[in-house]
DNA sequence: TAGATACCTTATAG
DNA sequence: ACTATAAGGTATC
């Protein structure tokens, strides 16, 4: 099947390109070079998830979609394409960094991703760079996923819960994991043996939810938050990696705190506390991309 | 509870 | 060519 919904009618337009290349989602992968080489901000992005192909381009003025299935309202879901951007904005502090960085990626939506591969991108995203990250989960697809055919080519599923708790520790270092295999390992079996899922976490209040997701092997803070954020949609989770901690002592020294959990807290209020995490993630674009 | 250190692997700077 | 350092941190002592 297929559609297309007009950027027009969504509450402050879409950025499909800063959405999805700003380092929030692993799940989506390029086509570049196999079915397209036009301009790279109308480039096909394609996602295979539990048996179901989708993929997205955003094209004179479209969000273009094709799915194996009638996909559009989980597009929306994933996309948030209800989210109100506007709305979100006007939470934003005055700054000029925060306002240079909305004005560049005007239309950049955070993601509302599965959660199991979510959990696993970002415990691979220890020391890591954003490329290498996206390298990863696109290894674990390809050696560990289902296939499915769509259009003529093979797609590689994000592997189930299951599978990954069934792998080695060295076979997933041969796909590059690193110290991160046993993580993985380890808390693929949590989720797969329900000693700890997503239903346990995502009922709870921002921060104790927070703290729930460090009870998996490899997830620390900033990594709960990113899953916060990601994929269960606490839009007030923001992440404290390096580039945040650089951006904190640079334009808001005023939040730094003995803590993650009291910077976090300071952080999130001079952000606009509901709408933290939008606000963070435009930043963090920005920041990292700059130069 | 706070502080220090090891950890896989790759890319980049010097 | 070769070494040091950093890359969206976490676990362990």
């Amino acid at each position: 099947m297929r559609g297309s919904i007009p950027v027009a009618d969504l509450p402050g337009g879409l950025d499909l390109h800063a959405t999805l290349e700003s380092g929030q989602s692993y799940l989506w992968d390029r086509l570049d070079g196999e079915m397209y080489d036009g301009p790279p901000k109308e480039r096909w992005y394609h996602l295979a998830y539990e048996g179901e192909v989708m993929r997205v381009r955003q094209r004179a003025g479209l969000l273009e979609w094709e799915a194996t299935t009638d996909a559009e309202a989980r597009l929306r879901e994933r996309l948030r394409l209800g989210d109100d951007l506007p709305a979100i904005r006007a939470t934003a502090p005055a700054d000029d960094t925060v306002q240079a960085a909305y004005d560049r990626f005007w239309g950049l939506r955070i993601v509302a991703d599965p959660f199991f591969p979510t959990l696993i991108a970002f415990i691979c995203s220890a020391q890591m760079r954003v490329e290498r990250i996206a390298g990863m989960q696109r290894a674990l697809r390809r050696s560990l996923g289902e296939t499915i055919e769509f259009g003529e080519r093979t797609y590689h599923t994000f592997p189930a819960p299951e599978t990954l708790a069934a792998a080695t520790e060295a076979e997933l270092r041969e796909l590059g994991l690193g110290y991160r295999a046993p993580y993985v390992q380890e808390t693929a079996e949590m989720v797969a043996s329900g000693e700890l899922e997503r239903a346990d976490v995502d009922t709870l209040p921002y921060e104790a939810a927070r703290e729930a997701l460090t009870g998996y092997v490899g997830v620390g803070q900033k990594v709960a938050d990113c899953v916060c954020l990601f994929a269960l949609s606490y839009l007030e989770a923001i992440p404290l990696d390096t580039w945040m901690q650089t951006a904190i002592e640079q334009y808001y020294p005023e939040c730094a705190r003995e803590s993650y959990t009291e910077t976090s807290r300071a952080f999130r209020t001079a952000l606009g506390g509901e709408y933290a995490g939008y606000t963070q993630t435009y930043l963090f674009h920005h920041l990292r991309t700059r130069d």
